[in-house]
DNA sequence: GAATGACCAAAAAACCACAACAGTCATTTA
DNA sequence: TAAATGACTGTTGTGGTTTTTTGGTCATTC
């Protein structure tokens, strides 16, 4: 395999598993057998190689929605498709939950950062598809980025926040469900 | 004024204005023009203090509620009024900002403690009143206590973190527009 | 007998010596 | 001879120690 992709694949590993901050560039080196300066002869620094980790992850989830999405289903099924499939990823992508963590715990500035980006680039997928439902006269016109921004944020909590005050972690299931009961029931027309 | 009311009216100030860890008894003192052996004999310690603040907050909040809720009107009516106040509230109380501020930055585990205990109190009243409706058959049946939650975060989402990525607040008639077009035209029957 | 502030122990901040780190570059390797 | 390497370097972060601040007490004052 080429080393610009051991590279890649070491590092994933150890930040999923150490976050950002406990990654070194040594043990990176290390983990993908090959020597420290190698790494920057494919990455100009740390940050630029944890950029790039992320991008492909968000390329990655983009796939899995476009895999998924179809013309000929209802804005209603496609909405629980999708977010099935976002549900079922959170658990592989021990990354994203790294991330998240370490964002808390201490306040890693160029996570924060990555984060943010994250959350837009979700926000903005997730107002995309809700404008080309209304567009299609299949959901009500409602305010675009604010029901996008709602849905993103009833998303993490359930998925990420309920089991940090509640013992329970909630199922795809029930997540899914209280989605279809109250915001996908009132969008369609 | 008695000087039991000086001193909470100190502590609040001093809590709102510099959060509860750079809040010193000593300030506290100072601002109530009372010695700070005089504290002591009013609260047991600067925890009970601030607990005694935090739950006057909370009554107030309710009272506000109270005060607003009808027997006589709808469901969604009732809704509108409180998530008005509600937001109304949010304004006028400096105090709760700043202890979502200290949490988020540095994470004083009393401030962490006292704001779960709030959310719980909150979750708790919103899951009543959608309780209550559902038994007078006012709202469809749903999952009590995951779209309790599921309203007080989209409510902390719009009313605090909204501002925290866009540069720009949101107005509480739009807040109150989403809900309507969301969360609440879902639940009515 | 209620209020006080000097006082104390405990916690936090400031300091500093040292280790670990990201990034470089002269040398090695293939 | 071009790509790979790891010893090297300046900088940042960490851990242990000292100094300061703070919550809480209590003998004294009013």
């Amino acid at each position: 395999m080429d080393r610009r992709q051991e590279i890649l694949e070491a590092a994933t590993k150890s930040f999923s598993l150490f976050g950002y901050k406990a990654t070194t560039m040594d043990q990176v080196a290390k983990i993908a057998n090959v020597g420290k300066g190698t790494i920057y002869t494919f990455f100009a620094n740390k940050e630029e190689l944890f950029h790039e980790i992320v991008f492909t992850m968000i390329k990655e989830m983009k796939a899995k929605k476009d895999g998924v999405i179809s013309e000929e289903r209802t804005f209603q099924e496609n909405a629980h498709l999708v977010l099935m499939k976002m549900l079922e990823f959170r658990e592989h992508h021990a990354l994203l939950a790294k991330l998240i963590s370490e964002e808390k715990e201490m306040k890693t500035p160029v996570v924060q950062a990555v984060l943010v980006q994250v959350e837009q680039e979700i926000v903005k997928y997730i107002a995309e598809n809700i404008q080309t439902a209304i567009d299609k006269d299949e959901i009500k016109q409602v305010d675009v980025e604010l029901v996008a921004y709602l849905i993103f944020k009833a998303y993490m909590a359930f998925a990420v926040d309920w089991q940090l005050t509640h013992n329970d972690s909630l199922t795809e299931e029930k997540i899914v469900e209280v989605f279809q009961d109250t915001i996908f029931a009132s969008l369609i027309k």
